[in-house]
DNA sequence: AGCATAATAT
DNA sequence: CATATTATGC
């Protein structure tokens, strides 16, 4: 077919192709495709739907439902939806339900323009979040992020090729294939485009819903108003008020909060080195053992764990858990709570959790990040930190600060691989660091260096 | 509601 | 191929 294609359509051979095979269809129709001859796409059924498609099938809970809340509650806290269909999709969604002005005509509209391309850094409108599907592979431009408003919009993003029908704001990308969204960024194609109309209810693909900032954000305030104890899918997800998510949404989301939360809190209690309590203990728990941490300095060993930003804190401030403020650099995601890890290819620092503490007044991150609060500090300044060392040492001789920084980031952080220049200690130190704190026993699977260095060896190979 | 696990995206 | 994130099943 591709090719059948190619020959028809002459010149923009290079571009056509890829856009094929990334967005499949999407693109083509609307209107040089009118020709038809075309392809028909298969995926998308296009069914025009014109009023209402329910969906009700697979989607139980959500699709349909919308509507109610919209307009009304503003942004104030629900945060309605606005519909940040960043990629240009959903729009038509959108106007369903959203706003009653100019719908129609704006958003054909919009969507030409999305086509173009231009759109999305420019628009303050939410492009936001979009987290650039399409980026991953190609590289493009990593650094589109749009600065997404903050305030309103907050519909969860889901992918879905089509996408479509719901109405639910959030939303969704669902690329089938792997590469193709394309997006709106980058992606000179024109792509995009006509995506909704053809919307289908039919399309009970699966969409994922894309857990964005915001989103969480959302999540997060929600289950702070209502406690722990009462921090359960169903409240939490009338909390927050968005449209379209479901219920199982929620609670797939809160497990993973609370997974983190977990592994995270605790680790900095059980952190404590283990009392040789009795040897009876196994290494059937994969926590954080031991990890090789001679408290070279006892006294201020960092005391683990302060806050972690991203996953928001029992008892944290909820101002502090959405910070983007930062400017600048970092794309969205990022940000502070290091909220979307995946994926981006400029940084990884996963970032788990960042110790975050008041950093002292000389701390060399205080140039990254000045103001940010304690959660702040931002993964890239960190990471740009610590890589940049090893270079630099010679040059600029880091301070000793600096250097006890990078340590005690590692150390903080066990489960990240070591810094560059940074090696495990030997497992000799480790021993006898340990006898002099009085742990004598050491439990004999210890002994073994592996053991003690877990994570961090094994993770560079 | 929660947990385990499948599916899937990167 | 590994990992991370979300969806699903029980």
């Amino acid at each position: 077919m591709l090719h059948l294609k190619l020959e028809k359509e002459e010149p923009n051979t290079t571009i056509s192709i890829e856009v094929e095979n990334l967005s499949g269809n999407k693109e083509n129709n609307h209107e040089q495709s009118a020709g038809s001859d075309k392809y028909p796409a298969p995926s998308t059924p296009q069914l025009k739907q014109g009023a209402r498609l329910l969906d009700d099938g697979d989607c139980q809970d959500q699709t349909n439902c919308s509507t109610e809340k919209e307009n009304g509650e503003q942004d104030g806290e629900s945060k309605s939806v606005e519909t940040t269909y960043g990629d240009s999709v959903a729009e038509e969604d959108t106007l369903l339900i959203g706003e009653p002005e100019m719908q129609a005509k704006s958003i054909v509209k919009e969507e030409e323009d999305s086509v173009d391309g231009s759109k999305n850094e420019s628009e303050s409108h939410m492009s936001p979040h979009l987290h650039n599907d399409d980026s991953p592979n190609n590289a493009i431009s990593p650094h589109l992020h749009n600065v997404d408003c903050p305030n309103n919009v907050i519909s969860p993003h889901l992918h879905n090729d089509d996408n479509s029908n719901n109405v639910m704001f959030p939303q969704l990308h669902n690329d089938d294939s792997p590469n193709n969204v394309i997006g709106g960024a980058n992606q000179p194609s024109k792509a995009s485009a006509l995506t909704n109309s053809s919307m289908s209810k039919s399309n009970r693909k699966k969409m994922k819903v894309d857990w964005t900032s915001e989103l969480h954000k959302k999540f997060v305030h929600a289950v702070e108003q209502l406690g722990v104890d009462q921090a359960i899918p169903s409240r939490i997800l009338e909390l927050m008020k968005v449209e379209g998510l479901t219920r199982h949404n929620v609670a797939s989301h809160l497990q993973k909060y609370r997974m983190h939360k977990r592994h995270i809190l605790p680790k900095e209690e059980d952190r404590r080195w283990p009392r040789p309590r009795d040897p009876v203990q196994k290494n059937y728990y994969p926590h954080q053992p031991i990890m090789a941490y001679p408290s070279y300095h006892s006294n201020h060993a960092v005391p683990v764990a302060p806050v972690y930003s991203m996953w928001g804190q029992p008892g944290n401030h909820p101002a502090s858990v959405h910070m983007w403020g930062s400017p600048a650099y970092h794309t969205p995601w990022q940000s502070a709570e290091s909220w979307q890890w995946k994926s981006f290819p400029g940084m990884h620092a996963d970032a788990w959790g960042c110790p975050v503490m008041p950093p002292p007044p000389h701390s060399p991150y205080a140039s990254y990040a000045p103001q940010v609060n304690v959660s702040g500090f931002h993964n890239t300044g960190a990471v740009n930190n610590v890589c940049s060392m090893p270079q630099n040492t010679f040059d600029v001789q880091p301070a000793e600060e600096v250097i006890d920084k990078v340590v005690k980031e590692a150390i903080s952080k066990p489960w990240l691989p070591l810094p560059l220049g940074l090696k495990p200690p030997s497992t000799d130190s480790v021993l006898y660091e340990l006898s002099r704190q009085g742990i004598s026993n050491i439990p004999p699977h210890l002994g073994n260096s592996d053991s003690l260095c877990h994570g961090r060896t094994l993770h560079h190979d």
